[in-house]
DNA sequence: ATAAGTTGACAATTAACTTGTCAAACAAGG
DNA sequence: CCTTGTTTGACAAGTTAATTGTCAACTTAT
């Protein structure tokens, strides 16, 4: 049974991480003149997946349309190109170019520095407590269904 | 000197935690007619803070014009006041009415007892590591502001 | 073959903000 | 005082990242 105050600043302290880390997330890849929704479509994609745009936005749980946009965006923008879908004539594949598979690997490779330089100072052993006590949370958010908030 | 993996799991627990406790908060807080901005707006007045609405704006960090329309509404409502301001004849306090005040702690109980039965099988040492790697992490951020993502 | 479901394109709508602008009210200096 | 610059509420318009609705073309199941 943990305390009511460690409970309630975990919480807050999620909130201001997730703001902080979006803040940053967006400024890198708007200098690289992509959105998230670019980069989370890419991700689904790299290395070498072949996905149609439903497909995706299953994945994502995001509409098919707003998958749709996006996926039309990066075509112009030449990361991702089609191949045919042997399981739908109308619905064809989308997967990296190899320019976009390049951009996705730097963009990797950024967040990778990132992540070093950001963990730099905690321990390992208090990492992996956080990462078990924070996986276990998110478990029991996705069983207990039961109510709000 | 942690574990890449690790380090990237918890990155994504903080995402997915985030908007899993959004998605539960908003439709807690629509089920009783209110907003996330409402909430954000009463907690900064609960229990019985007067603040101006460039003040709230201030320390919600978002535009006046947002919070003014926000404190409208919830003046309408009737859940917020005004009393005059000393110091600004155009600019009078804004304060939690009694109804509002009642709406606030009932959602603050609500809020703990959803805590504690999410919070139920972690281990109390286990929070408190988690809390303090977690507090690290966001002094980090706060901290170093060098370069993104 | 024919009914039912899937898909891309396009349009309209939404939520939660922002920025811009105005006139009234305020603070400070000369 | 008086003028100059700042703060404020009200209103309007714009933005972003998504949603829902609809259509016709196509695909799948029966």
């Amino acid at each position: 049974m943990s305390d009511e105050q460690t409970v309630y600043e975990i919480t807050w302290l999620v909130r201001r991480l997730f703001r902080a880390m979006g803040a940053r997330a967006d400024q890198y890849l708007a200098s690289l003149g992509i959105s998230a929704a670019d980069r989370a479509v890419m991700e689904f994609l790299y290395p070498d997946e072949a996905l149609s745009v439903p497909a995706i936005a299953n994945r994502y749980q995001v509409s098919r349309q707003h998958v749709q946009v996006t996926v039309n965006g990066l075509l112009d923008s030449g990361y991702v190109q089609t191949t045919p879908n042997p399981r739908h004539k109308r619905s064809p594949l989308i997967l990296l170019t190899r320019k976009g598979s390049e951009l996705f690997s730097g963009i990797r490779d950024q967040e990778r520095e990132f992540l070093d330089e950001w963990f730099d100072g905690i321990a390992a052993d208090d990492a992996v407590i956080t990462r078990d006590t924070l996986r276990r949370l998110h478990e029991q958010l996705q069983r207990g269904d039961s109510h709000a908030p």
